[in-house]
DNA sequence: AACATTCCCAACCGCGGACTG
DNA sequence: ACAGTCCGCGGTTGGGAATGT
């Protein structure tokens, strides 16, 4: 895929690292998506607001279905193509779990040709397997996402919820992720690899959330709370989401027995 | 085995609509 | 009504993987 590069606003472009993944789908987990484009500023991104998005949207998104195209989904994709033209998004919100972009590739790389040639999608030949699902290429390689058939997306997990995601915390991406990462929980010395000093964050927030007195009170908890246990200390407001390992579970998002989180 | 070509798809870009002040 | 900002959509690109010679 493309090479990782800089722009001129020294934000990286190109294949995201699994390093990348892993802040986007801990930060998104932790506060939802409240504003694409300060979220990267928060989640410790030197990415574009655009391009977080795109790459939660089309992959890291849970409940993204992933593999070939069955022929139902085939023939349903060209008979919406038919009636809604090239609105891929109008034609993946018929098919759960397949994103836009997906349905547009493959509608490019192989249905148009059925279309086109009147070929019946049976005896087409058929795009090589996706399956080969660039799993050497960065950013890919450790994602254990399971799809799971009760898994509610999230954006209606996070619809659903009471919250109203509130501009987040003086919290690093690393502690976020930490939080919701059990398995990488070691040592609190890891804070200071943020990318973004707390003391940066705490300048560039907005001032309705330093009058909110839910984080106010529970400021001086967030630096020295490196588990998921910081569900239990206060600090979490009941309008935040909260990620526990029973939360995870239940959505699959969490392995119980291996301890790891599956995307 | 080595090289050339084709395929595939993640990610980028630009545009337009919705929203806000 | 207007300008600015943000978001989502659709078209396109580019480079790694697969296939062909």
């Amino acid at each position: 895929m493309r090479t990782p590069c800089c722009d001129k606003n020294g934000l990286r472009k190109g294949t995201w690292t699994a390093e990348e993944d892993r802040k986007l789908k801990a930060y998104i987990a932790r506060y939802g998506c409240w504003n694409w484009r300060q979220l990267p500023k928060f989640a410790g991104l030197s990415r574009c607001g655009k391009s977080c998005r795109l790459r939660w949207m089309n992959y890291l998104r849970p409940n993204i279905k992933r593999g070939n195209f069955s022929k139902e989904e085939e023939n349903l994709i060209i008979n919406l193509h038919e009636s809604l033209g090239n609105r891929w998004s109008a034609i993946a919100a018929q098919l759960p779990g397949r994103t836009d972009n997906e349905i547009k590739n493959h509608w490019h790389t192989y249905l148009k040709k059925c279309t086109r040639q009147q070929i019946p999608i049976s005896q087409a030949q058929k795009p090589r397997s996706n399956d080969r699902s660039k799993s050497k290429k960065a950013g890919q390689k450790t994602s254990k996402f399971k799809i799971s058939s009760v898994c509610p997306s999230t954006h209606q997990i996070f619809e659903s919820s009471q919250f109203s995601p509130p501009p987040p915390p003086p919290l690093s991406s690393e502690l976020c992720s930490l939080m919701i990462d059990t398995a990488t929980v070691n040592s609190p010395s890891s804070i200071a690899e943020n990318d973004v000093s707390p003391s940066e964050m705490f300048a560039e927030t907005n001032a309705s959330f330093w009058t909110d007195p839910i984080f106010v009170d529970n400021y001086d908890n967030t630096y020295d709370v490196l588990s998921p246990l910081v569900v239990d200390t206060g600090f979490l407001s009941p309008h935040t989401p909260v990620i526990d390992e029973e939360f995870l579970c239940s959505y699959n998002f969490y392995d119980e027995f291996n301890n790891v989180l599956n995307w």
